[in-house]
DNA sequence: AGACTGAGTTCGAAATCCGAACTCAGTAGT
DNA sequence: ACTACTGAGTTCGGATTTCGAACTCAGTCT
């Protein structure tokens, strides 16, 4: 999508459709369990129109499956798909970065580690040197490819 | 933002702010060591006036500044914030999976921890009890909080 | 029959997005 | 002094997206 002609790396394609107001927290409130039309609808205060799109699309990229769930009056509903339980870490690194740097209404340290509680930290792991490590070692995103 | 009147949880006022198709490429740029306005414009393929209306609106929320770095034509070029850098595990992580799930041309491998050179993974890290962790060990954005 | 449920669709108004062309201050070349 | 160029934007009109509110449609409940 960028003047050179590239064919627009994987990230901007992602972008295009994860990338809006409303995807990230449709991702989430699946996580949280919500499954419904109106419950997305209820829960996120989304429009409609909005909604029946957004879910649409995110079915065709594989993050959402369309599951109907009973027969009579036929309904269906929204499931997060494997791809879509995959985008976890990238909503956890939003919701962290949020709680850390949103200049609102601070919500108290909502992400922990299950077992013990304590507020969690990132880290990137290399299987090789068997050592986590932060952004600045990371090579390709660009973080440390200047000049 | 939502109908029950909440104030909107932390990460839905990010996502005003860096959930759109853009946001989140700028800080990618901005990673890439991408500072001015036309170097953005290019690299990007995005809409001036879009352009200005975005960068903006970062700077207001601490992600990018506002940085003069000539004077007799006084210039301007925006350069991320510690709040901006502190995005990159988010941007990894969207990299990432995009790698993994994106249907379009896949991209190679683009990530790896710089000393190795070995293809990174993420996880979270848990201080006090200084192991590594999975997704499913979170508690606090839902991933378990299911009934 | 009448009210209700759940998953949408339809409507017109308002906000955003876009590319292309323009502005404005200063600099460099002739 | 005239022209061309640079960099950071702004202005323009048209196309696309978003919105809330109201409607639909099949089936169920009372």
């Amino acid at each position: 999508m960028n003047q050179q002609g590239q064919p627009g790396s994987a990230i901007e394609e992602t972008l295009r459709v994860v990338g809006d107001r409303w995807s990230i927290l449709l991702v989430r409130a699946g996580l949280r369990g919500i499954r419904r039309f109106d419950d997305f609808c209820d829960d996120l205060g989304i429009a409609r129109p909005v909604l029946t799109e957004r879910l649409r699309r995110l079915v065709k990229f594989g993050i959402f499956e369309r599951v109907k769930y009973q027969d009579k009056p036929v309904r269906y509903e929204y499931r997060l798909t494997e791809a879509g339980l995959a985008l976890s870490p990238a909503l956890v690194a939003l919701v962290r970065w949020s709680e850390e740097y949103s200049q609102e209404v601070s919500s108290e340290t909502t992400l922990v580690h299950a077992p013990c509680g304590t507020e969690l930290e990132q880290a990137f792991w290399c299987r090789s040197c068997q050592t986590t490590f932060g952004p600045h070692a990371v090579k390709g995103v660009g973080v440390n490819d200047e000049s």
